[in-house]
DNA sequence: CCGATTTATTGACCAAAAGCAATGGCCAGG
DNA sequence: CCTGGCCATTGCTTTTGGTCAATAAATCGG
């Protein structure tokens, strides 16, 4: 049921066997088929979703009608739209399954409770989201200051299972640029060795 | 000594007397001089530094010798190497004084020791890097997807105290373009209307 | 196994931002 | 109160990435 997300957990905190039970009686699984949406703009995010297996994507849609990807998320990762989560506003990214996927839900009342009843889990949070703003730290740093052919390099060398498992126009909408730009750019780099 | 910090601190977790105490036996003060560092790249981030007075920022420079923007850091927040304070890297970012600032220090053996002793000062940091987090999704959505005139706005409009204390070009720095877009940029902004 | 999408590439053209250089204003420190 | 160094703006040119359109290849569902 919960595996992954137990190892993971147990990786970066280990569990006694009560609070491993605790815990679980917290969570739910759901499985989510390629192409359908976990999450819509609009809703509000009711849950944390652990990607237990397969693999999706949060994006949000700008005013011309392009798509713009905010997060991937792989097997041992967490996805959902954070702000909508915790604050209880209409989700402004879209979550979707790129392929038929498996998530651990955890619901906002079970966050809360879980926060107050297992300070193992207040950790586990706290080392998830500092993860997750690290990266994003470096991805907007390569954002606003590398060229166009160290970005997706850059992605490659950082994400290669993501890259082999995705279509190349959704890490131009990673990396904010359009398809053609990105073949170009591909073929830049073929070139040059 | 440590007001700001205090203050912020109780605003998100209110302390007992006791703990308020043994808090504040792990901090000190530093004041820094306009244009002076408190980091420099390549040495290691010894310190969270929370700012009492003043204004900060943290900046990288690339290859090509231009300067970029990662941080602005007001009366109130925390600024550092992240990365380079937590796993003992040399640091990646320069950090510097924009004004005369006074800044509250935690160390990174006070950090561990903080983080094991006092459970609230753990919620204190969950609740400081989500907020952070967040912050930094929305700027990372709006630098792939919005028009430059869009971002200036945003950023005046988010960060008004900061932008009328730092040179426009640290503002084009932060934002990732140069100092002529961006005054070519206010220019089609003052036009139109 | 076949037809319909989806996906990637390429070319021609265009728009937007960067690079470079010059100007003038404005402090800040002597 | 002067002077030297930022700082913002502007014009001109170059570069870069986007747009539009056509084509081909790959993939998926039936």
């Amino acid at each position: 049921m919960f595996e992954k997300f137990l190892e993971q957990f147990n990786k970066k905190v280990p569990l006694t066997a009560a609070e491993s039970t605790q815990l679980q009686e917290h969570l739910t699984v759901k499985k989510v088929r390629k192409k359908q949406y976990l999450l819509q703009e609009g809703e509000v995010c009711k849950n944390l979703a652990f990607v237990e297996k397969g693999l999706l994507r949060a994006y949000s849609i700008d005013d011309t009608g392009r798509e713009h990807i905010i997060q991937f998320a792989l097997e041992g990762w967490v996805i959902s739209d954070l702000y909508s989560f915790l604050t209880g506003e209409p989700a402004t990214y879209n979550i979707e399954a790129i392929e038929d996927t498996e998530v651990v839900l955890i619901s906002q009342s079970a966050h809360a409770t879980l926060l107050l009843q297992i300070p193992k889990y207040e950790t586990f949070t706290r080392l998830n989201i500092t993860g997750a703003y690290l990266a994003m730290q470096k991805r907007l740093t390569s954002t606003i200051s590398a060229t166009l052919e160290d970005r997706y390099e850059a992605f490659i060398a950082l994400y290669p299972h993501i890259a082999e498992r995705v279509p190349q126009h959704m890490i131009a909408a990673y990396l904010g640029l359009t398809p053609e730009t990105l073949s170009r750019v591909r073929k830049r780099i073929s070139l040059h060795k």
